[in-house]
Parts: structure tokens; sequence; C-alpha cells
RNA sequence: UGGCCUAUGGUGUAAUUGGCAACACAGCUGGUUUUGGUCCAGUCGUUCUAGGUUCGAGUCCUAGUAGGCCAACCA
């Protein structure tokens, strides 16, 4: 918000603009407008990024409305989730609002329609009335009820909301232009017969209003001044605009509807069938299952809101079409995760080292500190003795000299601790190392300040004592799915494209300061990646979830030969 | 036989509104480093096509091309 000067995207633009044309800056409002049918994902995210960042960098208010006009689909507990996510992300907003809150003024307004002649109650079924549309190329054709008289119109209207008729027997349509370029505006239906129980009004109403005739009303009544949405509705807006014409008074703020891009990332899938087939199917285990691109997902995989503000700042806003690579949500997490997770160590594919001249029975607790790039994170102590663990791709017998690591006859530095030299090696009847005897130099003593000690070896690795270290249920998360853009394959489904190996849940081998990790703890384990403590874990189970790997130019060199 | 929207490096977004095309990510090279992390330095590479207006066009105009959207009693 206070840095330097940062460039506007169109939207800031427009608002710029209708703020030099003399638009009073306190009566700017904005609205982030879910439907309560389903969880909010990353895509919402950056919606709701873009709302309640235009609140913030204007001082304005933004409502959080809860587009709830269709009872059959929604329901209170995603309302209770969404509230939950906005409020994770770090926004607050200014009321709460709900369409349904409006069902009173809407009902009000649609009979002042139907008394100017703008509206009608049309009595054909649903298929004569797409019959009768027309198509894009050619013109609709008139309901033969179309020119009803008013005092017909409000007493249908009327037996409409009280119950008198059948689902699907009437409906309430804008009397438009049937030849209209726009489909929109042939007539679109303003309020339709549902005889189902809202979750908010009960059975207060049977008939409900259409998305179109509720939005830009909706908006209207809040005194939203600017209305952002998908470019989906792009072609509602003359609609939007026509509805508006017939109740504004120009005393009030007229809404404006403007529409941006929604912002597809890369090797994910957002819409609700197909995320409800992933849990449906056990791809996943439920909408937070931390593989889903949902906000709840991602918070218990370990993202944190920061990082996702950073993402959705970084991207953008525009009209075009676009696929952000997941890399650069990746990037983001790992830039807050590197300045705020504590340093601990874990080994997650364990082979042990003894070191043989190491006091038998021994054990000393040294200090490790807890992130180099924060002094003021502190150090902590860490237990060390002659049997060790270590990953065992951190040793081969023989390597070339751009393998830093263990070899034999070669020394590597314990994080932490001392430099060590593999002397040997002894391996089971099939050949598969079982343990690498090394000695250590005692002199060498990290932070001891002796000569030894800032002896410069090549390789440092991350281990933990064999004794001391307690077992973890830890599971390495990998993207769902393996092509970057799965869904919009026209002759392969995108379940073609998960990736088997999204999950694999292993066990590792923790340094002790771990056993008291709480649920969402954030920690890195040293040079494997961040991990987050799941809310699976128990007293004698902890779990961790792979948020991301750290970078990892030794792998990248490794692919390349 | 339509209407609306869009087109800038590999990706995403900018360009003081007509004035030297930039920022981030990704890639590559080197340096620092007790994380092959971080950090630092460097490097690669861009205005869909064809005309037009202009001293000057990514920006304005025309045509073309490509992509997206539009015919739910969904939002």
């Amino acid at each position: 918000m206070n840095e330097a000067p940062k460039s506007l995207n169109f939207l800031e633009h427009i608002v710029e603009e209708d703020l030099k044309n003399g638009f009073p800056k306190e009566q700017l409002r904005f609205r982030f407008p879910p439907e309560p049918n389903g969880y909010l994902h990353i895509g919402h995210a950056s919606s709701i990024c873009l709302n309640f960042g235009l609140g913030l960098r204007y001082d304005s208010p933004v409502n959080l409305r809860f587009d709830d006009t269709n009872p059959v689909k929604e329901e209170q507990e995603f309302v209770d989730a969404i509230k939950r996510d906005v409020k994770w992300l770090g926004y607050n907003w200014d009321t709460e609002r709900y369409a349904s809150d409006y069902f009173q003024q809407l009902y009000d307004w649609a009979i002042v329609l139907i008394k100017k002649g703008k509206a009608y109650i049309d009595s054909q079924s649903s298929e004569e009335m797409a019959a009768q549309k027309g198509t894009p190329n050619e013109p609709g054709g008139h309901s033969p009820f179309r020119d009803r008289s008013i005092d017909e119109n409000i007493r249908l209207f009327e037996a409409m909301k009280k119950g008198e008729f059948e689902e699907g027997t009437h409906v309430l349509r804008a009397k438009i232009d049937m030849s209209s370029s726009n489909m929109l505006m042939r007539d679109p239906i303003m309020y339709r017969i549902l005889h189902k129980v809202h979750h908010r009004t009960k059975s207060d109403w049977c008939i409900y209003p259409m998305y179109d005739w509720t939005h830009g009303e909706s908006d209207y009544i809040e005194q939203v001044s600017h209305s952002l949405c998908t470019l989906e509705f792009a072609m509602h807006r003359e609609l939007y605009d026509w509805f508006l014409d017939q109740v504004y008074d120009e005393r009030t703020v007229r809404p404006k509807q403007r529409e941006f891009a929604r912002r597809n990332l890369s090797h994910t899938v957002v819409s609700k069938r197909k995320l409800l087939k992933l849990v449906e199917e056990g791809v996943v285990n439920g909408w937070n299952d931390p593989r889903m691109p949902t906000i709840s997902g991602l918070r218990r995989r370990g993202y944190t809101p920061e990082s996702i503000r950073n993402f959705a700042d970084t991207i953008g806003i525009a009209k075009r079409e676009n696929l952000i690579d997941v890399s650069l949500l990746e990037f983001h997490v790992r830039e807050h995760l590197n300045k705020v997770s504590p340093r601990v160590m874990g080994v997650l594919d364990p082979i042990k080292v003894v070191i043989t001249n190491y006091p038998e029975g021994e054990e000393e607790w040294l200090e490790a500190e807890n992130n180099p790039g924060d002094e003021s994170a502190g150090t902590r102590k860490v237990p060390f003795s002659g049997e060790i663990y270590i990953e065992k791709n951190d040793f081969r017998e023989e390597a070339n000299r751009k393998f830093f690591r263990l070899k034999l006859g070669g020394e590597v530095r314990l994080k932490s601790a001392y430099i060590i030299k593999a002397e040997s090696c002894t391996k089971d009847t099939d050949g598969n190392i079982t343990e690498i005897q090394c000695t250590y130099d005692p002199k060498s003593k990290s932070g001891s300040g002796t000569q030894e000690s800032l002896r410069k070896v090549k390789g440092t690795l991350h281990w933990v004592s064999v004794k001391h270290a307690f077992e973890a249920e830890v599971r390495i998360y990998d993207r769902l799915f393996l092509d970057e853009s799965p869904d919009t394959h026209k002759d392969k489904d995108f379940m073609d494209f998960v990736n088997p190996d999204s999950l694999k849940v292993i066990k590792g081998f923790l340094e002790p300061s771990l056993k008291n990790a709480k649920v969402e703890d954030r920690v890195q384990f040293q040079r494997l990646g961040y991990f987050c403590v799941d809310p699976d874990s128990t007293s004698e189970n902890l779990v961790f979830n792979r948020t991301v790997t750290l970078r990892d130019t030794w792998a990248k060199i490794q692919q390349n030969n």
C-alpha cells in the first residue's frame, strides 16, 4: 500500500477516471458477491483481493453479499465456510448482506415494472419459450401472453406469490426486445415459481428472482459504486443497465458494472462440478484436501494468507485469456515462508550413520539457529549422538566432483554440528547399503570458533540423532494434475491427467523440538521444503503436510544430465 | 448468418494516455553461503498480420487473422 508508485490496473483506471470526473470518493463502495453454493477457491481469492484491495486502496467499504436467489442450491454451511475463508485471507467486510434481504423490495419494484408495462406474466412452458427465443442469428418471436393487460399481470403475479400455482406454470418476464442481438434482452425471466425452502427466508416466498433482476438492483440498494464481475457477464451489462433504468433515482449512486477476465491457474481445475467429482471419486479426501485449489485446501496445505494476497497482487487483472503458471503461486509461498518459518531438521528417507570415534553412550545438545536470515528468530538446542540418520540420497559410495554430499573418503558438515568423514559402509545380501561408518572431528563443532570449525567443506547435510528423533507421519503432496490445463482438451477428460503420485504418505524422523508442534504450525525442514502440521494430528501421531519443496538446483542438475 | 470482448518475451502484468517497451516469475551464467535454500550480480527474450493517420503508433482508424463469450425457470 505504501510503497513507490505502483502502476494501476484497468479497473483502477476506471475508478480514477470517475473520481477525476467528479465522483465523490466517499461514495466509492465495492462488494464481493459469492453464491453460497460451494467452497471458495483460488480463483475467488483473486476476486476477493481485487474488491477488498480496492476498498483498502480508497478506504472504502466493501460488502460481503451472498447472492442467494436459488433455494435449490444454497446452504448455510457454505455461508459459514465463505465467511471463514474471507476472514482468513485477512479481509474485513463492511456489512454482511444477502440478496434475500431484498426480496420484498425486488417484488415491489417488479410490480412497478408491471404497472409501467415493462413486464408481463408468461404462461408458456420453458420449452415453448426456448423455441421462441430464436438464435444468435435469428430474432425471436413474441409470446402469446406478451400483451396481457396490466391488471391481469398484477393479478397473476400476486397469485404466483401466494402460491396458487405449480412450479413452471408461470414466470414474470421483462418486456424488452425479442429481436435484440443480445439474447439476454429477449424478454428475460425475472421471477420463477419455486416451492422450496430457502436457507434464510424459509417458506416466506415461493417465487424467486433471477440473477439479472437481483444483482444490479442489489448493488443499487447497497449503493455499490463499482460492481466488478467476470467476463462472461459482459453481455449482461446491457440488461443490468436496463433494469437499473427502471428504478433509478438521479439523487443516488448509479452502480457501474465492469468485467475482468477470471484468472486461471495451471495444473488445476476449479469448476464446482469437477472439484466435486474429485471428491466423490475419492481422488482427494474432501473439499479441504491439501491438493485442492480451495481456500480451505490451500490453508491446510500450509499456504499463508499473505502469500495468496501477494500472488493475486502480482498476477494483476486484465481482460484477456490467461493461464498463470502455478510456479508463481509456489514462488510466493516460498517467499513468505522463507521469512517466517523456523528451520528444523527431519530425515524422511533415513540411513544410519555410526560415528565410530564418538564416545560410547555420550550425547550433547548443540545450538542451532532457527532462521539464518533472521537473527531475532533465535536458536534452539538439538541433540547429537554417535548414531544419526541422514537422507539415503545424501550418500554415495563414489561420486564425481559435482556431488558434494557424503561419499567414501569424503568429508561433509553436519548442519550445526561436526564435520564427519565417511570411512566405510555395510550392505545387506542384496547389496543395499544399511549403515555408514564415519569418523568425526571433535574440534570442528559448529560455532566453537576453532580453526577446525571454520574449515570449508563443500557439503552440509541435515540429520537427526537416532536416539532422540521421534517418528511422525509426513504427507508428501505434489501437483494434482500432470497437464498444465487438464480441462481444456477436447478429446480427453480432465480425470485422465490426475497425477497418480500426488500424495505419498511416509514416516519421518524428526528432531525432538517438534514434539509439541501445533496444528497449522509451519516449519522448514532444512534442505527439504516447507511443512505444515495437519489437523489430523494427535498427540501420539503428528502429521506434517509438505506445502512446497525448496528450490532444488541439484535436482535440476541431475535432470539435465 | 449475427452480436460482444480480447490480442505485448516461455508465463502474467505494465507503459506518465501518441514520445527510448518495463516489472515479476520461469530459464541460463557467475558470486556469497554451515540449507545445492536465502541473498547478490549478470544474461536471454516481446508489441498477431496488412494498410492508413502522424514528425512520431504497443497505444488512434480500416480490413484481416486467431482466441473467448452469448440461445438455464443457474449464478
